[in-house]
DNA sequence: TAATAAATGAAATTTTTATTTCATTTATTA
DNA sequence: TAATAAATGAAATAAAAATTTCATTTATTA
């Protein structure tokens, strides 16, 4: 029998053999099948006293499933409780250290293949470490505001200029911010204590992204902030402030989950407004 | 100040004493607040590696903020680690069993996590479904073209900005169709047998989408598509063709797949060029 | 039941990790 | 700018962890 690669796998062998282990083996596989956590973090002394078993035991469980060492086992045991959580950055450079191979990480249907997976992590993610009310609270704004005023300059524009889109389909009045004809401030003169601004910046913060928010806080609009870090130029103005990890392959950070946070901002906009239409 | 029993707490301290930090100090705080698995999971030294400072600086940091070791500080991360992991899996089942309630659908949160999934789905059915050569085939053109226009109106103005962007990052001569000052056919006029132009359309196909298409396309220039259906009307001049199924929630179609594909186009296309700088 | 094999656990050993120390660098103040 | 303080990082040390060893117990079988 090979070794378990997954945590899943690990538990079918676990089940499987059961009745072949030895008394204290099978004790081991009682605490194993229902402590999860307690593996993935707990030291082997620890494990060890509260399965009431010695630390040696538990070494011998490992071995028996094919494991160099009880440390090897553990890493199933985190590796699964990272997957639902786990920041797209550390996965990605865990995979390049296995896939040294040059050659299949520049094929195009690898990389299409590796940005699929990171986005999917990164949007399961965010979904997972989004508070309700932080969302709601975001709504609220965009809901009471009398005009929105969307800012998003560089990599994050096309964000910016999407939920302009939705939200203009949503019949609110949507200003995008775009510096045409440099008349950045111009753009934002006119903004005031019943509108609500929505910033999107991630590092390197375009400079004018945060100049504008100042402009705007200072006008008392309501901030809401999307960006790539807590201590982002942007937080600081912020009513409400979503931090997005971004997938990346290689140096390559992708977009998919500020898109996805930002659809669903317009969607849960659409609802509260009770206008479900198409966007 | 009193040590944080929170993570929460301990990242309002870091953040509220972000400007005292030494250099050094800020630098571990960046990491810290962006990293939650990482220190949840990684020993001192492979942190210290990733932060790229010296594990005494973690030591000191732990230490700056009332812990009496980096452990203690760690227990933090592992403990919200573990709580977030929990109420993750029990929102997922309460959602499965009341997916008729009207109450909780239209919930934002519920509303974001459909969208990781649909969106995870619908960019993995993609990475799937979309063979090596039409991929290369795509990329070929790019990478020859002298001029490549990009053509996106109303609900994919976002995506065509987007890739404007990057190639404009890969120093590529790329130019986005917007119709500024209602200049649509101008911006195209100069056109030719040695461009490329990557159209993207979906149902309802706007009308000036694929009008510009076809005189790209007479005007001898390749032409790329990225659309929703093998029977688009753009699908007829192209001479690669992406059909991207889009993910929905209700009504609501993303844009995910689409962004990822075009992501992905772009960082093949860095690597051919032996251009592997950061988009 | 005696002989043998397998399982067990305490303690020693090895390995890894966290912490401290101190010489050096960098910043601040007089 | 000299003097002083603060910050830094390499390396030593201390602490803790994982693993192995081996004497002892328990089970198996001839």
């Amino acid at each position: 029998m090979p070794v378990a690669t997954t945590l899943t796998e690990l538990q079918d062998q676990i089940r499987a053999r059961y009745g072949d282990l030895s008394k204290r083996l099978q004790q081991v596989a009682c605490y194993v099948l229902d402590n999860n956590n307690s593996l993935a973090f707990d030291t082997i002394k620890v494990i060890a006293s509260q399965a009431d078993v010695p630390p040696s035991t538990l070494i011998r469980f490992a071995k028996a499933f094919e494991f160099t060492g009880f440390n090897e086992m553990k890493q199933l045991f985190r590796k699964n409780l990272v997957e639902e959580t786990v920041s797209y950055t550390d996965r990605a450079r865990l995979f390049q250290d296995l896939e040294s191979n040059q050659k299949i990480r520049e094929k195009p249907s690898h990389i299409l293949q590796e940005f699929a997976r990171v986005n999917s992590q990164a949007m399961n993610q965010l979904a997972a470490q989004t508070p309700e009310n932080k969302l709601e609270a975001a709504i609220d704004i965009l809901s009471k505001a009398e005009n929105i005023y969307l800012i998003g300059l560089r990599r994050s524009f096309s964000i910016a200029s999407y939920l302009t889109y939705a939200l203009r389909h949503l019949e609110r009045r949507a200003f995008l911010i775009d510096g045409l004809g440099g008349m950045f401030k111009e753009q934002l003169s006119m903004v005031g204590p019943n509108d609500a601004v929505l910033s999107i910046s991630f590092s390197p913060y375009a400079e004018e992204t945060v100049t504008l928010s100042e402009a705007a806080s200072q006008a008392g609009a309501k901030q809401i902030v999307i960006t790539d870090s807590q201590i982002s130029p942007l937080a600081t103005f912020s009513d409400v402030c979503f931090v997005v990890n971004e997938g990346k392959v290689d140096a390559f950070r992708s977009q998919s989950a500020s898109l996805c946070l930002v659809q669903s901002l317009a969607v849960a906009l659409a609802f509260k407004q009770g206008k479900a239409q198409e966007i």
